[in-house]
RNA sequence: GCCGGCGUGGUGGAAUUGGUAGACACGCAGGACUUAAAAUCCUGUGGCCGUAAGGUCGUAUCGGUUCAAGUCCGAUCGCCGGUACCA
């Protein structure tokens, strides 16, 4: 009997955690509707792909995350949307189908099953009612639908390009889906190929997509790797004529500024000069040869190969130099890429690295035009930088030269630092005017701030630098604060001063780093190429001019005589979206002999896909749509001739491009979504998943927002601008035992099935938030599950002590410490150690006699996003009918948060000797100081020796310092 | 190669952004309970010297700034991630 009831007590998350489950579904907890009076928070997880092998710990990491946001915020008092939905169309479902002959409907239904029951049984705050499938031809609908309208907008359109074929998955793949020359997906060589393909316009948006990151939150990594990614680069094109004939080779450069320094040119193996001017050409065949070699290498070879540059010179062939009307030679090289630029560049030795090694190589002409300006004498020391300027929001130097009227402009703001401006400063004009003018006109600040003007030091480091003043320059600098119109909101205000510091620092650190490079070049003189910025040399009227300031001139120049123009490149390319597979969703194109291609009427949306037997991919590069002949045939919308439908269907990207759209109203049959309820709920406000998806699914979803934005379907925020997620973070990844990537060949995947069913959803989820840092990758560890178990089960006991007493002064604030530090953390994903705070917090009662309840009843609403099911089930012992769900995220006192007393430590002569209880906020008096100097520890270490100093920081620490 | 990030006990990791390094947890050692084990509880736990009080070294390495450095600066080494002839 006894035995019964101990049992009875003990913690069993098996019983709780399905009673709670059930009762958040029966009673519709976390179901929500569109609330005028009431903010919203919109959390987002990325909805998976549901595979065989089940829901994987990464999943439970990122989505616990949310989920304790979220639950966190609608007891604060948000409306909170959490959704999930599952992505399930993609290839993994159709290998399967043709290894087994299983239909992928059948064994992504079984899936999908398996995921929903593994994310019910975590205890997930999802609004179940919002589920959504990109399968589901409900759904597809919508995501063919968007095409149309791309189609119609002229964004998507066909084109026969040369492709990346995936050998194995027999595919066309993006550019972002190729990894290292190897395909995303399987590992696959990737080879280029020729194919008829749909595409998307995303290149239509490239600026568009740079300058959103500039409104939105997300993770600086993330920001970064997709500006790369779209790879913007300003420069011009200039025309190169060919002596002795009409053809012309366009090149395209960053650095036209250096075009007096261009002694040869250089074309890709696929350039069609070659096929133009093949009878010109002497060499032809041995031409034809190693463009042939070059066409046979495939994208991994080039990077494994070794990097000695390869080429050839076109015999016969010689190109006009436009600014020096020299002729040069012409030479085909494969370091030269057809898919970027115009497939050809003139070549500047002196300034570009791979020309530089391309001319040693076959002997060519090296012509230095640009001599960089700060020099080793007058080296970093020369700059005075001041700490409080560098703490400023933004600041720009302006540099005179040492002997010359000439000025330096470096901005500190931008990343790539060094702008280089002015030169000609109109007579009688006041220097900071002039500096002023310049900077409105280089970086668009209207209302350059002036700041202070300062002077250069000779020698010492550049601490020293910051620290004294008074020392022989050599440099003079402006500096200007560059204000900014824009209006921080109050809530991203903080962020965005944390931000702001850290550019300063850093680029204070690649100011240095500009100097440091330009030493080297000193040293290395004729040794290597000069790629930075400085003045021109052997380039005609344009000598002694700053390389910027030439740039613009040049490029003036080319424009007046025709021969170029202001150009701007990108990395990124069209988004190839057309994949020759099965499981996908169809294109809803009709091609009409007559009419061309038809987009489907809207009316007939859904295309779906037809039910067959036979999924391989065809060998011809067909998709396996091409054999079902009674599908293809049809009428074409416009004429009403025969017709047939397009094959191919979309990547799996298509369907969740637009799925966090999708939740808001997810039963529509007649839009894509309700416009007032894509005003209410939009944008999202916080948006977890991987990393690997930045240049993937984050950026494409971006772009498919801007476009929906352009056609009015969902808003353009006042905030934020026509930007779909305010904020992005990034979860690292769950590693196995050992460090090592979990993966099936390994054998060391966890299932997270064993371990919900042997210690409970609430000890998975906690453990997880406390393995480490959120953003870090980190190696799962079973003993660390047993610590999280042992911790949930101390707390489960501290109920037998719960009493109806006062809560005694320590304990109350150790309460209201753990209220704000898990508040905070929770905001800042700070999870671990907001459990450590937890814990520390439990250990604290585990010691006590006697719990009063109103303390425990605060631990147990701070625990609840953590441990849900634990927590609820305490909450109803505790004495409530309601679900704590909605219940009000406890306050806590700033002053009972903080201790009255607080212990410093008292540092003589740089080593702690001794320690002290003051009271919080103390101020030290003379007796006090005298006190102090008198405690055996201190007097034993300063002796009879002279007191120098006595620095006392408020709650931090005493410093004594003594002669010697 | 270039661009980012990181380097703290036996282990995962804390450290209010310059103020008592090692919180919390794991592991380990000793003890209690038990016929025994598991579970649980208590104590200890960075190295070295010391019975102790205490001393001394210590945040990858070397150097610097500071009353004070894991934190800031410079150089070096190592690891991880991204990217790759991008003109």
């Amino acid at each position: 009997m006894i035995e019964f009831y101990y049992d009875f007590m003990k913690y069993q998350p098996s019983k709780i955690e399905k009673k709670w489950q059930k009762y958040w579904a029966d009673n519709n907890i976390f179901k929500v509707e569109e609330k005028s009076d009431q903010d919203k928070f919109y959390g987002l997880v990325e909805f998976p792909y549901p595979s065989g092998d089940g829901l994987h710990t990464g999943h439970l990491r990122s989505y616990t995350a949310i989920d304790i946001i979220c639950r966190k915020k609608r007891m604060q008092g948000f409306n909170t949307l959490f959704p999930m939905g599952m992505d399930a169309f993609g290839l993994p479902a159709e290998n399967y189908a043709i290894k087994t002959n299983t239909h992928p409907q059948i064994t992504t239904r079984k899936n999908i099953d398996n995921f929903i029951r593994q994310l019910k049984n975590t205890g997930f705050s999802f609004d179940w009612s919002r589920f959504v499938e990109t399968t589901d031809p409900k759904y597809y609908k919508w995501t063919q639908w968007i095409f149309i309208q791309m189609f119609k907008k002229g964004l998507a359109y066909k084109a026969s390009e040369n492709i990346n074929w995936c050998t194995d998955c027999k595919i066309g793949l993006a550019n972002e889906e190729v990894i290292g020359g190897v395909c995303e997906r399987c590992g696959g060589p990737v080879v280029k190929k020729q194919k008829e393909q749909w595409l998307l316009k995303i290149t239509d948006y490239a600026d568009r997509l740079i300058e959103g990151l500039d409104k939105i939150n997300f993770l600086a990594t993330i920001k970064k790797q997709q500006s790369d990614w779209i790879g913007k680069s300003q420069g011009a094109e200039v025309d190169f004529t060919i002596k002795d004939s009409q053809e012309k080779i366009k090149v395209f450069t960053t650095r036209p500024d250096t075009l007096f320094g261009a002694t040869f040119m250089v074309t890709a193996p696929e350039h069609t000069i070659i096929y133009s001017l093949e009878k010109t050409i002497k060499n032809i065949s041995d031409v034809r040869e190693y463009i042939k070699a070059a066409s046979l290498k495939s994208d991994i070879e080039r990077a494994s190969e070794s990097k000695e540059k390869t080429g050839l010179v076109l015999e016969g062939i010689k190109a006009i130099n436009p600014v020096t009307g020299e002729v040069i030679p012409v030479f085909v090289a494969d370091y030269v890429m057809m898919s970027y630029g115009t497939g050809a560049i003139m070549a500047v030795p002196a300034h570009d690295e791979r020309d530089f090694e391309f001319a040693k190589k076959y002997n060519i002409a090296i012509r230095e035009v640009i001599e960089p300006l700060v020099t080793k004498e007058y080296g970093p020391d020369a700059f005075r930088l001041d700490e409080e300027i560098v703490e400023r929001n933004a600041v720009v130097c302006i540099i005179k030269h040492h002997q010359e009227d000439k000025y330096l402009c470096l901005d500190w703001k931008q990343i790539p630092v060094s702008t280089f401006v002015t030169g000609g400063i109109e007579d009688g004009e006041d220097l900071i005017e002039a500096a002023k003018r310049e900077i409105a006109e280089e970086t668009g600040y209207t209302n350059a701030r002036f700041i202070k003007k300062l002077g250069g030091l000779v020698h010492g480091q550049f601490y020293q630098a910051i620290k004294h003043e008074n020392r022989q320059a050599h440099f003079q600098g402006l500096y200007f604060e560059l204000i900014d119109d824009k209006n921080i909101g109050i809530a991203e205000k903080e962020q965005a001063i944390h931000e702001i510091k850290w550019i300063n620092k850093k680029a204070v650190r690649q100011f240095l780093n500009i100097l440091e490079m330009q030493i080297i070049w000193d040293r290395l003189n004729g040794e290597q190429a000069y790629s930075g910025e400085g003045f021109m040399i052997n380039s005609g009227e344009y000598n002694g001019l700053l390389s910027s300031e030439c740039k613009k001139k040049i490029t003036r120049w080319l424009e007046k005589n025709k021969l170029g123009q202001n150009q701007v490149h990108y990395k990124l390319h069209d988004w190839i979206f057309s994949r020759q597979r099965y499981w996908g969703e169809p294109i809803p194109m009709i091609h009409c002999k007559k009419c061309g291609w038809q987009p489907v009427n809207e009316k007939d949306l859904p295309v779906q896909l037809p039910p067959i037997d036979d999924f391989k991919p065809g060998d011809d590069g067909e998709s396996p749509l091409a054999r079902v002949k009674d599908w293809i045939n049809t009428t074409c919308p416009k004429c009403g001739q025969a017709a047939e439908r397009e094959t191919d269907v979309m990547p799996n990207w298509a369907g969740s491009n637009w799925y966090f759209i999708r939740y808001l109203d997810p039963k529509n049959d007649q839009q894509l979504v309700d416009r007032q309820k894509a005003d209410y709920w939009l944008p999202v406000d916080w948006y977890n998943g991987g990393m690997e998806h930045t240049t993937l699914h984050l950026l494409y979803s971006r772009f498919v927002y801007k476009f929906l934005a352009d056609i009015g379907v969902v808003p353009s925020h006042s905030s934020i601008g026509d930007e779909p997620y305010a904020k992005r973070t990034a979860q690292g990844m769950i590693l196995g035992e050992g460090g090592i990537k979990m993966s099936k060949s390994k054998g060391n995947v966890i299932n997270p099935d064993n371990y919900l069913e042997k210690y409970g959803a609430d000890t998975v989820r906690v453990y997880e938030m406390f393995m480490g840092p959120f953003d870090q990758a980190i190696s799962w560890d079973d003993k660390g599950v047993t610590g999280v178990y042992r911790f949930l089960n101390k707390v489960w006991d501290l109920q037998d002590k719960v009493t109806d007493t006062r809560p005694d002064q320590e304990t109350n604030s150790l309460l209201h410490k753990s209220i704000k530090k898990v508040g905070e953390d929770i905001d800042n994903m700070r999870f671990n150690t907001a459990i450590s705070q937890m814990m520390i917090l439990t250990n604290a009662l585990d010691k006590k006699e006697e719990i009063a309840k109103s303390l425990f009843r605060d631990f147990v609403l701070i625990l609840a996003p953590f441990a849900p099911h634990l927590a609820e089930e305490m909450w109803q012992n505790l004495g409530h009918q309601a679900s704590l769900a909605t219940h009000q995220w406890p306050q806590y006192d700033q002053t009972l948060a903080q201790d009255d007393k607080i212990t410093i430590g008292i540092q003589i002569n740089g080593k702690i000797r001794d320690e002290i209880e003051l009271d919080f906020n103390a101020e030290v008096s003379e007796s006090l100081k005298k006190e102090i100097l008198s405690r055996d520890k201190v007097l034993r270490s300063v002796g009879d020796k002279e007191l120098i100093k006595f620095i006392y920081v408020k709650n931090k620490i005493i410093s004594i310092v003594t002669k010697n």
